[in-house]
DNA sequence: CTGCGGCATGAGCAAAGCTCACATCCTCCA
DNA sequence: TGGAGGATGTGAGCTTTGCTCATGCCGCAG
């Protein structure tokens, strides 16, 4: 698959020139911090100007909205769960058990979210209030089952669910766009409850992924 | 279990008289009608009064907040929620077999989403917003999660999962958390879906139920 | 009839997103 | 080198919207 172009669809400039590029990330790297601080809602574009020591004039000539950094933001990070996930999807993880892969794939996701605790705080704000928010999701959500699917057919999974007749890659995408959407949701869950509960959750997440495909198997 | 007070904590002056109860009611329906038609951040509440019939200062002395009414709004939908399904959790659905038990809690959720589409399309719009209605929300989910478990204790699951030792009440209820915190989001996305993929959707979802309440039979 | 306590009302305040007229800089040709 | 002209930088202030509160009105007790 060719690697996507970017999604800009929220700058109103491109910047040029490189010290502009680097102003851009600024703005993005304060917004965040704000954002994961207070809230979405409760930062002011003119906060963020001024934190980041630039004219609210000079923000808007580089984003067409306040929605739109929220936009970038989010792109930035399902860019780097993508990298994460397609990093570990390899010739090694094909060799486990098919607990283990499950597991596996699954904590490599709880991971990236500890790591990145801006994710799940300021999407779960802002996913209601910014509809392009839910496009960008959806496509970065399609392309982990895309590559979700491929891996799970790899393994033989699906094969042997359509008695007659094939087993279409669309019967594989939909086993993988449920895990995904199941899936994730149950770990932004998991990731507020105290460790030990944590642990048990995590576990049953496991248990859920693997019941499911152990009926295809 | 006793009935728990409906929670009116937006709710500035308890209307007395019952022309005031019938025009809270008003204007929740009026909101609710709005809020469906052009989402909750694109209705004001000047419009709504005016719509409403009723001067800006009376709806704020019975709306603490613009979020108190959609508070109460969910609290209405979840209390029509619980009613249906514990209308349904009877005696007769311990007859079905499994299949067909899971089968019939999901058609009935699903259901009732169709049968109030402002449900999701108010909820999705408001809960990063609306911190409260988290916690409305994790409540109403709370009240579903210990009736399902429940119900599946009544059937025997569980029973097998932990080898020594009691299966505790508590891990019966692990399960439901995941079952409802899964399941829900899927059933939402599957309304997007056009008519003949939305099928299939629901029935993977049935299938990644009962993959999951198989492993614990 | 008169005084009083509380409810009803809507003009207007404060906060936040965003604009736009003006200043400043940068480039390129005479 | 100077200066014209376009591109970029800037922040006062406009608009919208959630919400308040000074004022008016009503019903009842004495």
């Amino acid at each position: 698959m060719a690697s996507r172009p970017t999604r800009v669809s929220g700058i109103r400039r491109k910047p040029q020139q490189a010290s502009s590029q680097e102003r851009v990330n600024h703005i993005l790297d304060v917004a965040e911090e704000l954002f994961v601080a207070q809230g979405f809602g409760a930062t002011s574009t003119n906060e963020i100007a001024k934190k980041a020591q630039v004219p609210i004039g000079s923000l808007y000539q580089f984003f067409s909205d306040k929605k739109a950094i929220v936009l970038l933001l989010m792109e930035r990070y399902n860019r780097l769960l993508h990298e994460r996930l397609a990093l570990a999807d390899n010739a090694e993880l094909m060799q486990l058990s098919l607990p283990e892969y499950v597991s596996r794939l699954i904590d490599i996701t709880s991971r990236f979210f500890d790591d990145h605790p801006g994710y799940h705080a300021i999407f779960m704000e802002t996913q209601g209030s910014v509809p392009e928010l839910r496009e960008t999701e959806d496509a970065a959500d399609a392309q982990l089952i895309v590559d979700l699917a491929a891996s799970l057919a790899g393994r033989g999974i699906g094969d042997g669910k359509n008695q007659e007749s094939s087993p279409s890659t669309t019967d594989l995408e939909l086993m993988a766009l449920v895990l995904v959407k199941a899936i994730t949701p149950l770990i932004w869950l998991s990731r507020l409850q105290e460790p030990e509960k944590r642990l048990r959750m995590v576990a049953e997440i496991k248990r859920l992924a693997l019941g499911y495909l152990s009926l295809s198997a």
